[in-house]
DNA sequence: CACAATTAAATTGCATACAATCTATATGAG
DNA sequence: CTCATATAGATTGTATGCAATTTAATTGTG
């Protein structure tokens, strides 16, 4: 039965799974520390963003989290429910809608700031391996994105 | 400003987000495969994980999959909605349901065979390159599932 | 055997992802 | 200027993921 299945075609022969596992796995080693914070990962990552540069668009978020405004708008929404954002027009183009973080969404970048570095050392990842491991994936993000 | 940022807060040094950004950007060169087989990436795995060994518990898919039976039954329903795979209870032990290949489930098969290698291909990856970062990810997958 | 504890699926509820469509605004060619 | 085209978000609909709970069946222990 086994022997003459098409080698191509084993779960475990596919990149694309295990991308797709470990990706699923690595958010789950998030997921305690983030419910302290009370974010999801989308949220979480979105925060990344803003804390790194603050008043950003719509667009310009997207951009950053390959993700568009289906996901974005109901997203930031519910961040600003939790008074960690504000969304306000661009007076400059009315289409654009800038991103901007509140006092409070400032503040917890403070309790966020180990989260990374905790789960590293659960994995067990070196700095070293780790920072291989992520640049080799960010070419390979490149090189799909332009298909 | 972005200066003083603290760098490993900085979504450029995140594992986590290359591993979530290289997975969805993966499914998506899938997608246009897929769409002519009428299919999902998800119902895509789990026909592969049938395709290898039919019969096969929903624990068991759910064991391959690394994913529950809250995803799992209203997307194995969707399966058998479209008659590729049926879902029996286990006569051994009535709690489990079995899941097996239908004719038209196994016939699938042949159309999916070549999908990998089109987007192998399509990122410019050799066999040995992808192999690597696979192996790479899986032992990565081994060490967060002890956490 | 009786029954508490465990297990497998199913269900419920919430938060994404993403394609497709819609709406409002901005832009460019004539 | 003007209208066709393009662009930014929002909305809608479908399909996951996953935690938490529920239901039904099984198992282990006294």
């Amino acid at each position: 039965m086994t022997e003459d299945y098409p080698v191509q075609l084993k779960l475990e022969h596919q990149l694309c799974f295990a991308l797709y596992a470990c990706s699923r796995e690595m958010t789950k080693l998030y997921r305690p520390f983030l419910d302290e914070l009370g974010l999801t990962y989308t949220q979480y990552v979105t925060l990344l963003v803003l804390w790194e540069q603050d008043n950003m668009s719509v667009k310009q978020l997207g951009e950053h989290l390959l993700l568009d405004s289906g996901t974005l708008t109901p997203l930031l929404k519910k961040l600003e429910a939790m008074n960690l954002v504000a969304r306000v027009r661009d007076a400059k183009d009315e289409r654009s809608v800038l991103v901007q973080l509140t006092e409070e969404g400032r503040a917890l970048r403070s309790r966020a700031e180990h989260i990374p570095e905790n789960v590293f050392c659960q994995v067990g990842l070196t700095f070293e391996e780790g920072g291989k491991l992520r640049e080799r994936l960010q070419q390979l993000v490149e090189e799909m994105q332009k298909r």
